[in-house]
DNA sequence: ATTGACATACCGACCGGTAGGTATTATAAA
DNA sequence: TTTATAATACCTACCGGTCGGTATGTCAAT
């Protein structure tokens, strides 16, 4: 079905050079399944036959297939997220500069087989968020540190002067998430980058926005 | 499982009150099913449960699941997304006020109970896109219309001079949509009609920058 | 001797899909 | 107008396959 390898896809790629023990493996061979297939079409029996791993052993270390699901979004999703939207936009000097870098960035470290895939986070909240109460509350977590983290940053620049005044940094934090996600949308489903670039110049113009003295 | 009948869902009204046949009582069930569990989960028996249709009709009408899943999409997403989306911002006369009512009347036309369900189009493209290639083109077309649609607005816009002349009506377009369709994941997933509001506010900040003469 | 870390075999439930019949309606020759 | 034919619109019963989950056994380490 799915024969493309760890590093061909950006969200596949491991975490750290840890070596994975035998949870650690499935957590990582669930995480892919279900990036693909969704949690609910998501088959054990192909994670057991990908890793090796017998049942017996996936029984061992997650009471059930949902456990298995909420493992997966705290302790891999969840720091996927972190490392690829949240932590590269601290220390910088400007934040706006330091977005857009980041969108022009994301331009050329994504390619088109990463982004077939969409965002894994939005894959699951589509899924399951009206289904599982435990799915939705672990996802929106994550969007709620994935907003506060924006929100900081702009606060930040705001106390610095960088930021017009009337700009409130939470509203700017959550529309510029939605832009990210539905951008990354809008491109999973075209499977056109190009969209990718226009988002990016969407997204970049209206960061011009909210600048103090912003040209255009 | 779920006891909502039509009207408390916005997106689950009839198109018109026209009797449905057999085929479109399917359709509908089948489309109702489908938003609410995804097209690999919706199952058959629960749509010919709640409809009183039975499997030989089902299968009389439509060659197998997917092609039900097509039909889904050709005969109702894309009518539904029509008539939302694209249909409420024609004849206005100033298209950056008529976006910016139609947010603030969204506000108000949607319900949490609708929103906690989310856009069937986003749902099914997460689902579906890097799964099946009939449903991807299908789900793509609909996008594809729906960001032709406002480009022309504002095109028409451009030429009355009411937009700044270095503003790109599709640029513009697939950053509209990714904005409106990433808020709705928002507010799926944190159950939260706040933040409808919060994007409502960043996407007219937004328009207001494309206008010649913005204020701000 | 007990515990943790698996391995193997198996189970019932549900799934999409099919086979084969029937009732109803449309077409058209007698 | 009646009657034969044929297509449409279903209905019932069933099938093979996959699913998540379990029960039981093995085996090394403590």
């Amino acid at each position: 079905m799915n024969d493309l390898t760890d590093n061909d896809v950006y969200w596949w790629r491991p975490l750290d050079d840890a070596v994975l023990d035998t949870r650690g493996e499935i957590l990582f061979a669930a995480y892919k399944e279900i990036h693909v297939n969704g949690f609910q079409a998501a088959s054990l029996s192909n994670i057991l036959a990908r890793t090796g791993v017998t049942k017996g052993a996936l029984y061992h270390h997650f009471k059930d297939k949902t456990e298995l699901g909420y493992a997966v979004i705290d302790e891999v999703i969840a720091r996927r997220i972190h490392l690829t939207f949240i932590q590269p936009l601290q220390n910088f000097d400007d934040p706006i500069d330091g977005f857009i870098a980041f969108i022009e960035d994301a331009g050329g470290q994504f390619s088109l087989t990463d982004i077939e895939l969409g965002c894994p986070l939005t894959v699951l909240s589509q899924e399951m968020a009206s289904i599982d109460e435990g799915f939705r509350t672990r996802l929106t977590a994550i969007y709620e540190l994935w907003h506060q983290s924006i929100a900081n940053v702009l606060m930040k620049a705001k106390e610095d002067g960088l930021i017009r005044n009337e700009v409130d940094p939470y509203t700017m934090a959550v529309t510029m998430v939605a832009i990210m996600e539905g951008c990354l949308n809008a491109v999973k489903v075209s499977r056109d980058l190009d969209k990718l670039h226009l988002c990016g110049v969407g997204l970049t113009q209206f960061l011009q926005l909210i600048r103090k003295n912003g040209n255009n």
